[in-house]
This record gives C-alpha cells, sequence and structure tokens, in this order.
DNA sequence: AAATTTATGATATACGATTGACATATATTA
DNA sequence: TAATATATGTCAATCGTATATCATAAATTT
C-alpha cells in the first residue's frame, strides 16, 4: 500500500535519514561517495520524495494552474498543450482547468488550486466579473482578457487584427463586409476586433453589417443561423473573428452554391497550426501563439520568483494576415 | 504571505480546532449551531484546507492524473475535456500530462503523478514498453492500448471498425481500396483497424494497398506525401484511420482536381464531434467518446475504492459507420 | 601537535490537518 | 434521580520531509 520513503532510502544506503535530506536538498558537507550511496539506494527503491510534504515545508509544488473554457477547442488545445510542454520542461506540472465558460465551475476551480497551493495560475477563460481573482493571493497572469487591477494581460492586437481583416476584405472589393462575432462583452478582445471593424468601415464609408452569436450556441445552431443569414441578407464578404466560425460560413456558403472567394469571400481569425495544417486555403489572421505562451510563461515566473516585481497591465503582441483561397 | 490555516478559522468562531475538524471532515457529535458558526467563520475568511496537509494524513488528493499524448490534436482534446469534466462533477482535479508521443517525458510524468499521489491514472499515450506502468502500485486505466498486465484496456473494436469503412468502400464500387494508418505497431489499435481493411480486402479477392505513415510525420510533411501517392498509385478508395488524415486525403485531392467521391472515396476514423460540426462532409466510423469516458471513469472509481477488485482486460465498445458525402 | 575544515549522526521542532483518548458539561430519556 | 446521549474541549500523536542545533569523528591544514 505504502510507497517507499526517506527513511527507507536511509536505512538501504546505511545512513541517516538527515544525510539523505542533505544529499536531495544539497546542503551542508557531503562526500561523493555518500551522494552516490544515497542516489544509488534512491534508484534501487524507485524512490519518490513525497511531493506532500515537501510542500508542507513551505517548498514551491511545482504546480501550475491552468483555467482554459475547454481543450476540446483547437485553440485552446494548442495553446494548453504548449503551455504544458514549455512548463514541463521548467519542471513544473499542470492542473488543468476547463472552465467550460461556466462561472460556477471557474470559482470552484480557483478554491480548489488554491487549496492545492499551486505556484502560480495562468487564466485564459472567458468568463468576466469573477471579483474572486483579486483576493487569490498568487502569481497569475491572464491570457486575453481583463481579471483584475494588477493582473498582467497577454493578448494580441486585436483593434489592429480586426482593422486588418477588414481592410483586407475591401481591398479585395468586398462593399458588404460583415462581421460575424460573439456577444458583446466590452473587455473581451473580440469586442476590439469587432471595433476594429468598425472604423474601418466607417472610414470606407461603408454600412457595418455585425451578426453577435452567443457563446452557448452550438456549432449547429450557429450554422443554421449563418445558412439563414446567408441566404437572406446581401453579404459579399466575411469578417469572422475566429477560425472556426470562418469554417462553418465556408461550409454553408458551399451549401448554397455561393462561389468562394467570387461571391463570397472569408477571413477567419485566429491561424492555429491545426488550421494552417488542415484548413490551409482559409484566409485568417495569426496570432502568434508561441509568444503567447512565452511571455505568458516568462511573466508568470517573474511573479513567482519575486511576488512584487513590476509588470505591466497589458502585453500586446502583433498579429500577421495570412492570405489563403478564401478571399 | 501565508493562507488562512484551520486554527484561525477555530478562533473566528470561537470553537475549538478539533471541533472545525469534525465539522470539515463530519464526525462525533455536532450541534447545528457550531456547524452553522464554523461554516460562516470559513467563508469570511474564504478558508480552504490546505490539500497536502490532509493527503498527508492518508486522506485521498483528488487528484487524478491524464496521460495523453497532445490536446492539440482534436480527438485527444475532446476526449480529455470530457473527462476533466466528468472527474470534476466527483470531486476530481485533473493533473494533464501531454506526453507528446515522448517516452522520456512518460515516464517522468509517471513519476511525477506518483510522487504527487494522485488516487488514479488514466492512460492514453501511445508510447509502448513503458515497464514502469507495472509498477505504479496505483489505480490505472488504459485507453486504446495495452500498458502491462492487469491494466484494463477501454477502447473500441477496431477490428470491426476496419472492416466496417473497409466494406463500405467496397459496397460503394471501391476496388483500388488503400488504407492510410500509421506506423505497424502490433499493440496499437490501429493496426487492429489496419487488421479489419485485410479481411474485408482478402475476402473480395481485392489488392491490399497499405500505406504507413510515421507517428512524427508533420502533416505538412504527409500532405505532401499523400499528394504523391494519389497522384502516382491507381487509388480510387482510401481508408484512413483517423479523421485528421482523411481530411488532407481530401484537401491533396482536390488540389489535384479529383473529385469526391466519384473518382475518389474516402472514409475517416474518430468521428469526433469537431468533425462532426465542421467537416459534416466526412464519411467516418464513429467511437464512442461518452461511452469511453463513462467506462474509463467508472472503472478507475471503481479500482480506487477497491483495489483488488476484479475487472475485465479488456472493454470494447462498438463502433458505427457515419455516412458523410465523401464515400 | 593544535587548529580548522569536512563529514556524518542524533535529536527535536515545524508544516497543517486528522484523529483517538479522555475529560467535562449540558440535554434528554428512562 | 439516575442513566444515557449529545456536544465540545484539551492534549498528544501522526503523516513524510526539512532543517536547525549540537555532538562527534575523521581528514586536512597550519
Amino acid at each position: 500500500m505504502m510507497g517507499i520513503k526517506l527513511t527507507d532510502v536511509a536505512k538501504k544506503a546505511g545512513v541517516s535519514a538527515t544525510t539523505v535530506s542533505r544529499v536531495i536538498n544539497n546542503y551542508g558537507y557531503l562526500s561523493q561517495k555518500t551522494i552516490d550511496k544515497v542516489h544509488k539506494a534512491m534508484e534501487e527503491l524507485n524512490y519518490q520524495p513525497n511531493s506532500m510534504a515537501r510542500s508542507l515545508q513551505g517548498k514551491n509544488t511545482q504546480l501550475i494552474g491552468l483555467i482554459f473554457p475547454t481543450v476540446s477547442h483547437p485553440f485552446y488545445g494548442e495553446i494548453v498543450s504548449k503551455i504544458e510542454t514549455k512548463l514541463f520542461e521548467k519542471g513544473y506540472k499542470t492542473i488543468l482547468c476547463d472552465s467550460a465558460n461556466n462561472k460556477e465551475k471557474e470559482r470552484d476551480y480557483l478554491r480548489m488550486l488554491i487549496a492545492n497551493k499551486v505556484d502560480g495560475i495562468i487564466a485564459g477563460a472567458h468568463n468576466l466579473d469573477i471579483i474572486e481573482y483579486k483576493n487569490v493571493g498568487l502569481p497569475i497572469i491572464s491570457f486575453d482578457r481583463y481579471l483584475a487591477e494588477g493582473i498582467p494581460i497577454v493578448s494580441s492586437d486585436s483593434y489592429q487584427g480586426g482593422r486588418l481583416a477588414t481592410e483586407q476584405l475591401y481591398q479585395r472589393g468586398g462593399r458588404k463586409i460583415a462581421i460575424f462575432t460573439g456577444t458583446n462583452e466590452s473587455a473581451s478582445p473580440t469586442n476590439q476586433r469587432l471595433n476594429g471593424y468598425l472604423s474601418v468601415i466607417k472610414e470606407h464609408h461603408l454600412d457595418p453589417m455585425v451578426y453577435h452569436f452567443p457563446l452557448e450556441y452550438s456549432p449547429f445552431l450557429k450554422a443554421t443561423e449563418i445558412r439563414q443569414i446567408l441566404s437572406r441578407d446581401k453579404i459579399d464578404s466575411v469578417f469572422c473573428t475566429d477560425d472556426l466560425t470562418a469554417i462553418l460560413v465556408i461550409n454553408k456558403a458551399k451549401e448554397l452554391g455561393l462561389e468562394i472567394p467570387e461571391q463570397l469571400k472569408v477571413i477567419g481569425y485566429d491561424g492555429t497550426e491545426f488550421v494552417q495544417n488542415y484548413f490551409p486555403q482559409l484566409s485568417t489572421v495569426l496570432q502568434p501563439m508561441d509568444q503567447f505562451v512565452d511571455l505568458l510563461i516568462d511573466l508568470l515566473m517573474k511573479r513567482i520568483n519575486n511576488a512584487d516585481v513590476e509588470l505591466d497591465n497589458l502585453y500586446q503582441l502583433s498579429v500577421k494576415f495570412i492570405q489563403g483561397q478564401t478571399s
């Protein structure tokens, strides 16, 4: 039932428990001979120090909590996977929290992460107004949304991205340019994409055509509504604030016999590796995933190593337009 | 720096530490008044029992380790997300381990999970020959691969799935039926899909056309090779042992001007919600994701609650063919 | 040979919560 | 009223590890 413990190693190596602890934590005087003896015993017994006991002593847990909507979405799956990989290289383990856009769940998760004494949190969920974030008292870095005063946000320049996509559609001849986006939440980055869209529309004296899709819509429901919109409204271009919606648009457009890009131009947003590999035809705005991950982890490490380090409130990385065949 | 602890709650509530512990763990005699007082104090202080200290006492950590190749792949992302959600409902937290098809990493993860005293592990990684699994001494359930003697495997009937897809292609008129699959590893489930394919091919006296793609191939490399194969070899049907490969095939076929399904029929394998939502046109073999998840967790819970419970070695769920427009 | 550095052990305390043993006091029931 | 059930407190030990303090002994330097 129970595992090997430090005293077992001590016995096996023929030294005192103190010495084993000295070897593990590398302090005090130690002869090479003893070090080797202890290591040998640890290996032979396949000894793993009990993380619980260690962190009770104030040692770091080396645990990082990740709060994201859901890894079943390729965008979050990809970023979570990259974060996890990089953290592992740095000796950290990842506790995964799929918040599922559920406030209650997110709140529960937050409490759980505190109870598990994680060393830090990276939060990329989309629920707003979680006051609890203010009182966590733990290093947190946020991805792409405002959480609370003093919690740095890593995001891309959504406004610029929105402009970029819309301008592209205009340049390619689009004059009835619609935007398909999420629900209108002022703090969310998709809202900035909308603002970018609106600014370009205004510059060119076009009529804005804004379509909101609630987050809780299933892809099927969304697709149905998209089909309606496409067949009902005169639209020659669509800027979707995420790639998956763009894919739905393309699918439905094809069903309706619309030629892409001749009759309908479509530009997405995100540009995950997944989309680039499996939908290479899609024109999209590329978010710098690797830079996100590097920066998120970099900032988090800084906060972990020094809780009082001064960090900016907002880190905005630039996006890039990728020309495919859908625009 | 330090968080609220049990004694702080006791002080606040004006009771003894023992009483607080009694409330938390619900044992001994307690008056409703005291229970309420303590709960109130816990809430006001936002108290979270230190998980480390609890599990040092032999309490369960309520942690489950998940070892999967990578959540950036929609199939694994989806199953991990479902598992995580269901575990959370049962009061468990998930430690995510993206093994990245890397033996070293998988081994490290296994040690880490042991050190973190997880209550159990669900492993769906694809590396083979990890002897360490034998000595874990922890409840483990495997998804879709053999790990070690006594570790139950939950999988779908890959052989039947391979037969199903191949037979469909034949029924639709395919006579040059190829299979695109991973590297030949006898223990892997894709190999059973291959065997199913071969059995049908044999029954109809056709020539097998087997193409192996190494796991470590990037999608780009794979796509390039697929294009070569399609333009070089006389093939009228392809059975891909996963949906993403099928998507590559479709993309490349379109590039080559091949009509689908007239000139080339394609059937995939997996049938994730993602593919059903965003590639509804794809014919595929549907794996019962929800049943996988239910069974995996069910079996794991049984093992956690009773380490000696008798479980079958293999649980095979049946698959279903989904007719799309690509076959 | 004396002083110092290096190497190890023994012992005790701490981390935060759990739990058993025992004491005591009130409330309820026989 | 006596017996029992209920409610709470005190105290100490425990989980596995870390670490400070003191002691001791061998190795090295002066």
